[in-house]
Order: structure tokens, then sequence, then C-alpha cells
RNA sequence: GGUGGGUUGGCCGAGAGGCGAGGCAACGGCCUGCAAAGCCGUGUACACGGGUUCGAAUCCCGUACCCACCUCCA
């Protein structure tokens, strides 16, 4: 195909795909080259699992491609840190709610951190927005929306509602049978708490008083409250898992829109997360959390093995799929590594652009642009690896390598896996005094096994290299010499 | 029962009427003293049954099976 074939009449722009209309359409941002993000953040009630971090991976990639494309991103992620489990949790472990959610904010922060996603701008919680909450509460009330029953809890009128059911095309009709608890204050059983009054059996500080009551949150009106704080009455893209769709996300839609405001012009939800073919989950037993995965695969490879499959799709976690995303790991590692040696000892060509201004391949973009179609750009990346490693075995030219170590490493930036970015060079091995001292002796090593193999005693030489790569030191001969790397690093 | 999403080669996973997806594994070749790494090559895959069409994995009808949500879920 004609490198010209196509490019001229269809310019590329963002498609993202909206869940509420089910298309796919052209991204157009109500503030010009702004982006306003909202992603539902952790309930800090317990540890953080492997469907959390795909769902914060997902949209991480989601504001790495944003930045990328030019726009200024506002992304704000919340944290739950009042709520019935917590309540629940906390008194069992004979602890206050406070301390049992700021352990597991600090957590959820650690291996979000660790897992290389970058922070969002706001991580508003919950309990520091009472007051935007009873604002809420009080506009839905005037505008009819919903009632306080006397007794410090407020509901939502969905039958006030019209469009109540609209995000995910149910009718009220096919509710009937749903809804939460009858508490004897509710009008209508699929009607939903904004404000849960306090109950005697939870501690004084987990309420707050209003004009309706003492009480807490309810966990659908904090996002509506902080969404509208920090992003204003009309956003841009709301998103979350996609399990949040219903009841969560309806519930917000139907606060916000019914008090007047624009709210998200656009849904995006990230599919869940299986292992052995079923959704991870409680009533399953079947929870793989975040440290146990981080404990058992290097870190770099779980990112990679969360974030190869599109962002909408189910993926699955197991042992098989682990292996395949750490091999695959280690060939993007071992590529740039041995490229960027090559060019270390070039002073012209170790000059590398910033990532930033390193232009990607339109193939890349293309499959990007195409609502974040993942797995295409890592067709894409591929393709740009074999390019260079071809490059690198056939005496290289520096400019050729040092451009496409510069297209890989700005594509697997785009993903939060650059091997030789901060974050992930010191997991590729590849610095620090440690990794000095083991030069010196490899070094040393692999100079014996130099002299054995001039003098072609073939019996010394592979009995050094078969030392070294039983300690876990793999051994590449190549045009400049062997070069080593140690064999797995988490 | 309601609302969505699926079923693609040994495995994973894109695509969406004709044009190579890609990866992992396997096998063969090149390279190598031998390896490793790398490169090249090899797979006649699209749940089933009908239909539309010059042409269907892709569109239509039907069937089977799987998954998610339907007020705890990321």
């Amino acid at each position: 195909m004609s490198p010209h074939q196509g490019s001229t009449l269809v310019p590329v722009t963002l498609h993202l795909h909206d869940t509420a209309t089910r298309t796919t359409a052209p991204f157009t941002p109500v503030c010009e080259g702004a982006v306003s993000l909202y992603v539902c953040g952790p309930t800090t009630q317990g540890a953080p699992h492997l469907g959390h971090l795909r769902t914060f991976l997902a949209f991480d990639v989601l504001v790495r491609w944003l930045e990328r494309s030019g726009y200024a991103v506002t992304h704000v992620r919340n944290v739950t840190d009042i709520e019935d489990k917590i309540l629940a949790k906390s008194a069992e472990a004979d602890t206050s709610w406070w301390a049992w959610s700021l352990r597991f904010e600090r957590e959820f922060q650690d291996v979000l951190d660790r897992i290389g996603n970058r922070r969002p701008t706001y991580e508003p919680r919950a309990t520091g927005h009472v007051p935007e909450m009873i604002e809420l509460m009080q506009r839905l009330i005037e505008r009819g929306h919903a009632y306080a029953d006397g007794e410090g809890s407020v509901y939502f009128d969905v039958a006030s509602f019209a469009d109540y059911g609209a995000l995910t095309r149910q009718s009220l009709e096919d509710m009937q049978d749903a809804g939460e608890e009858m508490e004897p204050g509710k009008r209508d059983r699929r009607d939903f708490a904004l404000w849960k009054a306090a109950k005697a059996t939870e501690p004084e500080t987990a309420s707050w008083d209003t004009p309706f009551g003492r009480g807490r949150p309810g966990w659908h009106l904090e996002c509506s409250a902080m969404s509208r704080k920090y992003l204003g009455e009309t956003f841009d893209i709301h998103a979350g898992g996609l399990d949040l769709r219903f009841p969560h996300h309806e519930n917000e839609q139907a606060q916000s829109r019914a008090a007047g405001y624009g709210f998200a012009q656009r849904w995006m939800h990230s599919g869940v997360l299986t292992v052995d073919g079923l959704k991870m989950g409680k009533s399953l037993d079947n929870f793989v959390t975040a440290a146990r995965a981080l404990a058992d695969h290097p870190t770099p490879a779980v990112r990679l093995a969360l974030v190869s499959g599109h962002y909408r799709a189910t993926v699955e976690y197991n042992a098989r799929a682990m292996a395949e995303a750490e091999v695959v790991w280690e060939r993007f590692t071992q590529t740039a590594r041995r490229a960027a040696e090559l060019l270390a000892g070039h002073p012209l060509a170790a000059v590398d652009a910033p990532l930033a201004e390193v232009e990607l391949p339109a193939a890349f973009v293309a499959a990007m642009d195409d609502d974040l179609a993942v797995p295409e750009a890592l067709a894409v990346i591929h393709r740009e690896q074999s390019a260079l490693n071809t490059l690198l075995s056939e005496g290289w030219a520096e400019g050729p390598v040092a451009a496409g170590l510069g297209r890989l490493r700005a594509m697997l930036d785009v993903l939060g896996l650059d091997p030789l970015g901060a974050r992930w060079a010191a997991a590729a091995g590849a610095s620090g005094a440690e990794h000095a001292a083991l030069d010196a002796l490899v070094t040393t090593q692999l100079a014996a096994r130099e002299q054995a193999r001039a003098a072609k005693d073939w019996a010394r030489a592979d009995a050094l290299r078969d030392a070294l790569v039983a300690a876990g030191i793999r051994i590449e001969d190549g045009q400049g010499g062997a070069r080593w790397t140690l064999e797995t690093t988490h």
C-alpha cells in the first residue's frame, strides 16, 4: 500500500465509545483543548484487587492518550471513605472508620504508583464534601425530585424523573420487583437513598448534621456532588467499571440531571476482569489482590497483561496469560536496552529527543484514535520492535536505531510501559550500585570465557557460561562481544 | 423475566462484505564453535443451520452455548 493512500481525506480524530448511546463517535470536549474526566474511585473498605487495577489502568491509558493528543486533562477520581461496609468492618476490627479507610486509601495509592499510573489531578474524599451534598439535596427537594423522611434519611423520587433508566435502558416497570430494602420512610421501593439517617449502633463520628436530620452520605450522591465541584455542571467524560453502570451511574445521572445540570457528556465503561472465566467477585471467592499479583509476577508484566486487551473487553487473568505477558515484556525491554547500549557508545546518537516530541507511527495513532484500540496498537509496536531488532543485528546505523528506539519507547509510553522510562528502568535491572558490582564480576567471567573461546577451549567456555546461566544471568553473544542481563526482575 | 456483550486456528486476541492483523506456543531455516538472543518461513481459524450476494468470519433470519448487570461490586 502506498504510504499516501487513504491519508488525505480522513483527518485523524479521536473517536470514543459512549456507553450511554452505544455508539463510537468523534470526541469533542466542552472546552476546546481541555478534557474533564471523572472516574469512579475505590471504596476504601478493603485491599485493592485486580478488578480495581483493570479499571484504573484502562483510564490511565485514556488520560495518557488524551495528553499525548494535546489535551489538558483534569482527572478526578473520588475516594468513597464512608459507607456501610467500612463501618461494619472497622467496627469488627475495633478501630475507627477513618483509620480503616485511610489504611486502604494508602494501599490503593501505593499499588497504583507502583504499577505506573499517573496520579489524578484531584482525589477528593466523600466525607470532605458534606456541604456540597447538602446543597445538592436541597436543590433536588426544591425541584420535587427528592424527599426527606423526617428521620434523617433523604431519598430520590425515582418516579419524578422521566429519564430514570435511560443510561441502562431499563424501564421502571421492569424494575418492579427490584429495589433496595423498603425502608419505612420510602415512598417507592425503587427510590434510592441520597442520605442515610444515623443509626444508634454507628459511631457518633460517622454522621453529620443536616437540615434533614443527622446522617451520612449515600453512595451515589457523593459522586454527583464532587464531579460538579471539580469539573463543573457539565463535563466531558464519566468513566468507571462496567459493573457500576447500574445502579450507581444511573442514579448519579438522575441526581445531577434532575438538579438541572448537564453532567457527563459521555460515559465510558471498562470491561470486567475474570479469573478462570468468571468475574472476580465476593460470591465466588476468587479474589486476586493486587499485592498477590505483584508478588507473583513482574509489575510491568501485570500492567501489560491488564492493558493489552481492549478496555471494553473482558480481560482474563490466569497463569497462561501472565506467562505470555512476561515473555512479551522481556522482549520489549531487551530490544530497548540493546538499542540504548549501542547508542550509548556513540555520543552523537545518544542525544535522544524527549518522547513527547517523537512522531508516532500513523498506524499507531489511528489505532489509539479508534476508541483506544490497544490490541491493534500493540501490533504496530511489535512491528517496530522487529524492525529495530533487524537494524541491531545487521551493521546498524545510529540514526535509524535512535529513531526506531524513540518510536518504540514513545508508543510503549502511551501504555505506561516505556522500558527505559523512570518507572521501569530499575525493574529492567540496568542501574544501581548492586548492578555495578554484579557487572564487574560478570564482566570478569565473560572475559575469561572470551579467552577460552579464542583458544577454542569450548568445554571451559561453556562451563563458564553455564555457571552464569545457572545463576540467573542470561548471556547473549553479539557483534560487540557478549552482553548479560538478569533473568527475571520484579 | 428485563437489559447488554460474546462464541475467531494449540492458546490469547484484532478485524467487520473481496485485500497479511498481531502475539504466545510448535515446527523448519539463517546466524552461532555449540547455544541463547535475533531474523525469515510454516497454520487454508471465524459456534451451528438456513438465506442475501458474483463473493459472507463480516449482512439477514433462526438455533445452541457462554458472560455481565437488574439496588454490595472496579
